[in-house]
DNA sequence: TCACTCATTGCAACCGGTTGCAATCGTGAC
DNA sequence: GTCACGATTGCAACCGGTTGCAATGAGTGA
């Protein structure tokens, strides 16, 4: 049913070789026969299949995106970039869900049966065994989002966490907080860990009276909420609190509001991320912002060099957060 | 480098169709065999290429899951469990993004040149040229949240926009609104005009004094916002507001907020499809539930009939929707 | 007009599996 | 011990392209 090259060489009159010359970029083609070729190939609707040439050239053009935050609308954006940046490039992504995985070597076998030619990792939570069981199943692979250490074993693009402690630490001090609190997400994810690292480093030397650290148990609204509940029933209250993340604050907020406390007057909340919900008007949420575009067109740069040198040397690539006021933080 | 079949088969000593054989299910193999083939291949850590084994059975098991939803949190939902139900089945999503994408003809291309056993629309504002695109390409495609007609000319899984849109009249016009307002989504998708036409079907012969309707850019917040921001403008102001969505209707509640209009004092929203942040207590939205799990269930076993029988007419299978009760609509 | 280049072309092998067919094997019945 | 039969196995062709190599052909300079 499906036309191949040979329907093609056929009705051109020509070998096939000179047909998937035609397709492939560079070879030494005439004039003459190209015209003949395509036009045959339009006359029969014929598309060539990626999986043949794959299958001799070693190249599938897949690229398999790999996630576990199915659950954090920032996420949505995320995939939205990843797959317009790769399909502009020719590139096509393998959707991966990891959200209940736990054994790496589950998911380079389905990588593998799939040959892509690469790997990235969206996520800030999936553990860096992925990454690495990823690399020495031979692909090369990206974890963008994640956790940023001074040797690296695998290219990671993102931010530095430890900086966004630190920068949440020097914002809330700056505006007079003195009783501050860490409300992370998973203790598990390293992301969380480095956050708290550079919050409470940050917080050293400064007039800071009190700090306390807890964690939520997911990236999500209801798990932000909960804990922030948790928090206001043990009577631990601070006058500022460091959400993991926007959603987390969001959650935390509805809390805060539901125990008639008012936000930036009683309570003060910063949030990393930035975004789009965190600028609706009914959330307004002061925040730490992620370049997630640069992120992205970093990551998928750097999947495509390593693509064409495997042997390249991990690397990070960092992009600067900033803070953006807006109305849950009191001004300075 | 990578471990082939003839790896395998000279290491256990066997031709390379034992291997094969070994490996597909229910081929004629002895235990003996097998149980050679397995111990050489686990030694060697042979994975079968899905690629070469696509190649020759002409079944690839990679699904395209198209959409143009990337801005609407309910679809980070619906990338979710498609995903999931995907693998679970064994089946790889290819995730297509059409966001500004208006032809056809290069989405067919791209989808057949990777042999896609079939196609998972999931998108409210595709347009259905685009379902039989792919159909007259002969592939196997389901529409899921996509237009119900009584003709269907694809496959179609969703839920009846028009019974939707009565649905929310009646509710409207119960709790004694009179003045009453449609706020859709894109003029253009079928989903917006579908709701409408339920919704003034729905108040033909009530007792409502006034419809206006008027459409947003998008199903997004900033576009509900803006929409709504400019009927207060223009001093159209109704009692209660059907919203084409919830985060449009989140976007309308922000703009009613800074109007300094209270809801459901003031005015009354109900919204559409029953998101994860609906249910957040500082949005608390009454809205129209659409039943988003059974939806994809069914896209994902509808879609595998179509690929075991290819011929089978098409079909529209559709889910009831319910009225869930929060704090936007006063009570009855 | 002839020898020599270089671009173009086709042949055939190969990528990594699958599968129809025929040969071989083992088993049980007689 | 012999025969028949079904289960197992290997051979070889095929899936749809790609590519090294050698042959062909056109064009060039002398």
């Amino acid at each position: 049913m499906p036309i191949t090259l040979k329907d093609v060489a056929e009705r051109a009159g020509v070998s096939r070789s000179a047909v998937s010359r035609t397709f492939t970029e560079g070879a030494s083609v005439s004039p003459k026969t190209r015209a003949k070729v395509e036009r045959a190939a339009a006359q029969l609707g014929y598309t060539p299949s990626a999986l043949a040439s794959a299958l001799s050239t070693g190249r599938t053009k897949l690229i398999g995106l790999v996630s576990s935050n199915f659950h954090n609308p920032i996420f949505l954006e995320v995939f939205d970039l990843f797959t317009r940046g790769l399909q502009d490039r020719g590139l096509r992504p393998l959707l991966v869900n990891l959200s209940d995985e736990t054994d790496p070597e589950a998911s380079v076998r389905m990588l593998r049966q799939y040959s892509v030619d690469g790997v990235i990792i969206a996520s800030s939570t999936l553990p860096p065994s992925f990454a690495k069981a990823f690399r020495d199943a031979g692909m090369p692979v990206v974890h963008s989002f994640g956790r940023w250490t001074s040797a690296p074993e695998t290219h990671v693009v993102g931010i530095d966490n430890v900086e966004c402690g630190r920068l949440a630490a020097r914002t809330l001090v700056g505006r007079g907080y003195r009783k501050l609190a860490f409300l992370g997400g998973p203790e598990s994810a390293s992301s969380t860990q480095d956050r708290l690292a550079g919050f409470l480093e940050g917080l050293e030397m400064s007039p800071v009276t009190g700090v306390t650290t807890s964690f939520a148990s997911a990236y999500a609204f209801d798990a932000g909420r909960a804990e922030m509940q948790r928090l206001l029933a043990e009577g631990l209250r601070a006058q500022a609190y460091f959400c993991g993340d926007d959603v987390l604050s969001i959650g935390a907020l509805s809390a805060l509001q539901d125990a008639g406390l008012a936000v930036p007057g009683d309570v003060g909340v910063i949030g990393l991320n930035d975004m789009e919900m965190a600028g609706w008007n009914n959330i307004n949420l002061t925040t730490i912002h992620q370049p997630i575009p640069a992120i992205i067109e970093a990551a998928i740069e750097l999947a495509i060099a390593t693509i064409e040198t495997p042997d390249r040397l991990p690397e990070a690539r960092l992009f600067p957060c900033r803070v953006v006021e807006r109305g849950t933080l009191r001004p300075l």
